[in-house]
DNA sequence: GTAGGGTTAG
């Protein structure tokens, strides 16, 4: 039966009851009810309104009916104005306060006036376990912990109903050891699905993947779609999206059918593996699915549009986006993303300012948006506009700090990076661990390793990245005692290195020349750490017997590489040679830079002034020629200073600047302040 | 004879 259809049948329904000579209350309380189940509010107001005789039912029946229709002013009025009231009553309104935004005080209010003088309403099962679920809402164990108390007391601890709420209550807001006393602790013969799956998000949501699934799979009888979909989406939450898929798929040999929720989290997932032929089969099946389809739910919408542009077909992401999406911020910031990392930075403005509303995910993906094309300046300028916006609705988050903290880093521009720094410490905003990260990683990039190693110890929480951030930081600056040293403690304190701190580690290596250490570390990785090196550390590697001219364990090296050169590495290996003055060797691999590295002429430059270095005009000529063949070009690359509002760039052996004399007498004090090279410990 | 409660997605 359609919906039109239903609405038709229902209001004939309500004709021919008003239309006989003494509709009963019970008969107008039914229809009230059937009204307001089906979005039919103003026809429910009717019967109530046209009513002769009222009970506390009908009282009930309406004052449900608008809590349900969202407007709670309206039900708090008929709430006063009701001449009887029962614990339904206070209970109705208990759960509209704690399930809108704003009015949480109210309900606290309410459920207090409960505990007094009302003799018709007292506090019991339904009232407790409705401020559970309000103080799982904001994360608040310790208020949660006295209704615990309370419900015991009183004995309305151990229904399926007060027990789903205490678990969620207490994984919700962190306390993960009373959610499995609270579950454990009733009897667990008749544990109801609904605290069994409720128990089971806590696992996942305390990161404990096997206890979750041996929850689940025990009496598998009970599970039901919900335990199905939290299994999955507990997957995709803890990392694990190719487990994710597999139950999904599960989940369907076993005769459950995909519902919302299924499809967002398996999309999800979708996206984390950036799956294109998944992400095309999820879209068919959207498709094909009589019960779902893109319409019917942001999520889905949203999450196939996320799909797409992870997947980088930014075309069919459009489509989606234009037609389901286009206020939807969770959409819109995929579209921004996904156009950014394309390097199609107008695009994603364009996605950016067609949206009449913004919210922090939109502006935060912005930011990162045009740091990960490398415009600076549009970084600035987009903080420029926020700090203009007449609602105070978006605020700066750390999202937004370590964008621009990162642009800051990225133009070595220290002094709007030490702003943002001290605007953050006055205005005593709390900030995350990343934008700390961001700060050290600004500071150290702006060349002022002092800062960054400061806030670095006096960091409270530390994370593996912001070891990785300062790890770096000493590897740039040149203190590769301090990079290792750093690496021990950051073992010794419980973080485990990732490729990343191996980037950072070897950088160190291959600056100070320890070859020995080098391949020491790059051994751990794969041996202790179990980790995959890519091109980068590779690069490294090769670097590191360059610079310390064991140009034949480079070779040597370079072959063994199991995937495939990359013209980094090459032009690594001729740097080497170039330094070391060793053509012969820079022959052997001439033919393969030329073939992967042909297209930016850099190679070919690199490659004809290897030639060069050692006059050999003939091998020089020859590169030189190809190269013009190939209609190469290289791009210098360059240094710059900020000297008041201008930038004064500089290239390699560029000395027409030098007849300046001031700009002589900054660089001579430049030079002396690099040789001093300062003395700094990492241990307090 | 009616009405009020729980779990899974940003």
């Amino acid at each position: 039966m359609t919906t039109s259809l239903l609405i038709d049948a229902l209001k004939s329904h309500g004709h021919a009851i008003k239309s006989g000579h003494n509709p009963t209350v019970f008969a107008c309380n039914q229809l009230i009810h059937l009204y307001s189940k089906h979005g039919l509010i103003k026809d429910a107001c009717k019967v109530f309104d046209e009513m002769p005789d009222r009970n506390v039912f009908t009282w009930n029946a309406i004052i449900s009916a608008h809590i349900k229709s969202n407007n709670l002013d309206q039900s708090e009025l008929l709430f006063d104005a009701a001449p009887h009231r029962d614990s339904v009553t206070y209970n109705s309104m208990l759960s509209g306060y704690a399930n809108s935004e704003g009015y949480e005080t109210k309900a606290f209010g309410l459920f207090k006036q409960m505990h007094s003088v009302r003799h018709d309403a007292r506090v019991d099962e339904f009232s407790l376990t409705r401020m559970c679920n309000l103080a799982a809402k904001l994360r608040n164990s310790l208020y949660g912990k006295q209704l615990h108390s309370f419900m015991v007391k009183t004995g309305n601890d151990l229904s399926g109903f007060a027990v789903s709420a205490l678990v969620d209550m207490y994984s919700k807001s962190g306390c993960f050891n009373e959610a499995y006393n609270a579950f454990n602790g009733c009897n667990h013969g008749s544990v109801d699905v609904v605290s069994k799956n409720a128990f089971v998000a806590a696992c996942f949501r305390e990161g404990n993947v096997e206890m979750a699934m041996e929850v689940f799979t025990n009496r598998g009888e009970l599970n039901d779609v919900v335990s199905w979909n939290t299994v999955i989406t507990g997957h995709a939450q803890n990392g694990l999206d190719k487990n994710a898929i597999e139950l999904a798929r599960c989940m369907d040999e076993n005769g459950f059918i995909w519902n919302e929720h299924t499809f967002t989290s398996v999309l999800n997932a979708c996206s984390s593996l950036k799956c294109l032929s998944l992400g095309k089969e999820l879209h068919a099946r959207i498709l094909k699915q009589t019960t779902i389809n893109l319409n019917s739910n942001p999520f889905i919408s949203s999450g196939m549009v996320d799909v797409y542009c992870k997947c980088g077909n930014m075309k069919y992401a459009e489509s989606i986006h234009s037609r389901y999406g286009s206020n939807n911020m969770f959409s819109a910031s995929s579209m921004i993303t996904g156009y950014s990392s394309q390097q199609k930075v107008s695009q994603a403005r364009n996605i950016f300012d067609s949206l009449t509303l913004k919210t922090p995910v939109v502006w935060s993906a912005m930011f990162s948006g045009y740091l990960n094309c490398n415009c600076c300046e549009n970084v600035f300028e987009l903080f420029h506009i926020l700090n203009q916006q007449q609602t105070s609705v978006v605020v700066p988050d750390d999202s937004v700090w370590c964008s621009l903290l990162g642009a800051c880093g990225m133009q070595a521009v220290i002094d709007p990076g030490k702003q943002i720094h001290g605007y953050i410490l006055r205005t005593r905003i709390q900030t995350n661990v990343k934008t700390v990260s961001s700060l050290i990683d600004m500071y150290s990039k702006c060349g002022n390793i002092q800062y960054a190693l400061r806030i670095f110890k006096r960091a409270e929480v530390k994370d593996s990245v912001m070891y990785n951030v300062m790890m770096s930081g000493f590897a740039h600056h040149g203190y590769e005692q301090q990079a290792f040293d750093l690496f021990d403690e950051m073992v010794k304190d419980g973080f485990t290195p990732d490729e990343v701190t191996f980037i950072a580690i070897l950088s160190a290596c291959r600056h100070s020349g320890v070859v020995k250490t080098g391949e020491e570390y790059f051994r751990s990785m794969t041996e202790r750490y179990n980790l995959t090196p890519e091109i980068d550390h590779y690069a490294c590697m090769i670097d590191l017997y360059g610079r310390a001219n064991e140009l034949k364990q480079a070779m040597e090296f370079m072959r063994k590489v199991p995937i495939e050169l990359d013209v980094v590495i090459l032009g690594t290996f001729l740097s080497a040679c170039k330094l070391h003055s060793n053509l012969e060797l820079a022959h052997e691999v001439e033919e393969e830079v030329l073939r992967i590295g042909g297209e930016s002429g850099t190679r070919y430059v690199q490659l004809a002034n290897v030639y060069a270095s050692e006059a050999r005009w003939d091998d020089m000529g020859r590169i030189r020629k190809q190269m013009r063949g190939n209609e190469a070009g290289k791009t210098a690359g360059c240094s710059w200073v900020h000297v008041g509002s201008k930038v004064h760039s500089f290239t390699s052996g560029d000395s027409s600047r030098f007849e300046n004399e001031s700009l002589c007498s900054v660089l001579q004090f430049l030079i002396m302040e690099m040789n001093e090279k300062q003395e700094i410990q990492i241990c307090s």
